[in-house]
DNA sequence: TAAAACAACTGGTATAGACATCTAGTCATA
DNA sequence: TATGACTAGATGTCTATACCAGTTGTTTTA
């Protein structure tokens, strides 16, 4: 309910009524049009218009023109430095990278390739082995997990190179963002060896899932880095208020 | 210079105006009120105010009330995930965070911690060591080092609190960076029973430098996580072009 | 049947004007 | 000398209206 002569402005009155409508809907819903709800409360379609257009920027609705308003895909919070490939990381800390291809295949996706790609069990993907090396000493293993059907004609030379170069210039896809996550582990038998550790020996396991616009998963990668080699840096920056 | 019948539209390329005025004034300046821009180029004031929202919005201007619109300190470019507290951080992953502090005392400054605070070997620094616990399962073990000089009249209480709010709620000093670097190692002995785990168990290690505004330091962080219990999470957005 | 025109929606841009609220200075009064 | 009232000018809120520009489905036309 809308109350007109209070202190509380309209706009913000609306914004509160809206944010409480979204949490019946999910993302990609339509909210009622900006004519809609002018009438509905009453109110100029200017008021609605300032109070979606908060919303927009809070990134809580996208608005669509010629067809509508709608409720944003869950925001990501924290926009941040991140995206560097493993070349561009390494040659930061002034260290010349190398790669070693392990394994180029392509396999229908096991059950955890294709819950974390959200394609079906079975489909293909191609799998991507690959070992990173710094200055010739070996740093990271680095499993990566792609559809076929959306990464089209991946060969060696790319995957030499640079996939997410290829994804953006090649294909035309645009990726958006990325998640990534850091744990403590211990080396197992069947990656020591390759990273040139003992069994047991402190690793730090990344896996990463990388979205493109449309929320599309194109890119799983598991990684493990030598514990005594390897310093995960973040350089963070406190939000102005 | 505003052109009426062009398919630009006007509060775009007011935008673009006043970007070229901002480019001769200095942050803090007040530029045209609103309605001397409205006169100025014989348009509406609701035109004027769409343009310099959008710049608010940007970060390239701020309004003041009653005052006027001036031109906004340098923008903070990628704020970021960072400078979560652990509270806030277990919170968010729905479990509840219980501190207990270990050690609270004023030391004089040893050379490790000296160097990464930038003060003299022996200035005299806090040295806080908490355990932090999720569901009242031992996560980490936190050693902070702050010089007293700068942050002063530290107490339990604030320890116990929230030391960031205290710094830039009482001590009015503003946090502007921090730097995080994230390693995987065995637990210690001395670590291990407090964190409940066998000697040379995954661990996280953690290490944050905090910055003021002036790039003085003002704290010193080194965690232990437990690596069976704990996952850092980054979201990372790619930066627009 | 296929293409073009139309209609009915959506959000986007722009106007003119009203009144509210906040800030800072001026000026008269207690 | 304060204090309060007034005032000019700033941003903030809100209205009513108009037309522009995409999107989509329907209807007319070739």
């Amino acid at each position: 309910m809308i109350i007109k002569d209070s202190h509380i402005p309209i706009y913000f009155q609306l914004e509160m009524e809206i944010k409480e409508l979204i949490k019946g809907l999910k993302p990609g819903d339509p909210i009622n049009s900006e004519r809609e709800f002018a009438e509905k409360y009453d109110i100029s379609r200017m008021t609605v218009r300032q109070a979606i257009n908060n919303l927009v920027n809070e990134g809580v609705l996208v608005r669509k023109r010629g067809k509508g308003t709608f409720v944003a895909a869950p925001k990501v919070e924290q926009p941040l430095s991140g995206l560097t490939s493993f070349s561009e990381d390494m040659r930061s800390r002034g260290m010349t990278p190398q790669t070693k291809i392990l394994n180029f295949q392509v396999i229908p996706a096991d059950r955890n390739a294709a819950d974390k790609l959200k394609i079906k069990e079975g489909s293909l993907v191609y799998e991507v082995c690959r070992l990173r090396l710094a200055d010739n000493i070996p740093m990271a293993l680095e499993t990566s997990y792609l559809p076929c059907e959306l990464i089209k004609n991946l060969t060696t030379e790319i995957v030499h190179a640079s996939i997410y170069e290829y994804v953006e210039n090649s294909l035309q896809l645009k990726i958006s963002h990325a998640t990534q996550t850091l744990e403590s582990s211990l080396s197992q038998k069947n990656e020591s060896p390759l990273l040139e550790l003992k069994d047991g020996s402190p690793v730090l396991l990344i896996e990463r899932y990388s979205y493109l616009e449309t929320d599309t998963p194109f890119e799983y990668v598991k990684s493990i880095y030598r514990g005594d080699r390897y310093k995960f840096i973040i350089d963070m920056k406190r939000g102005q208020e």
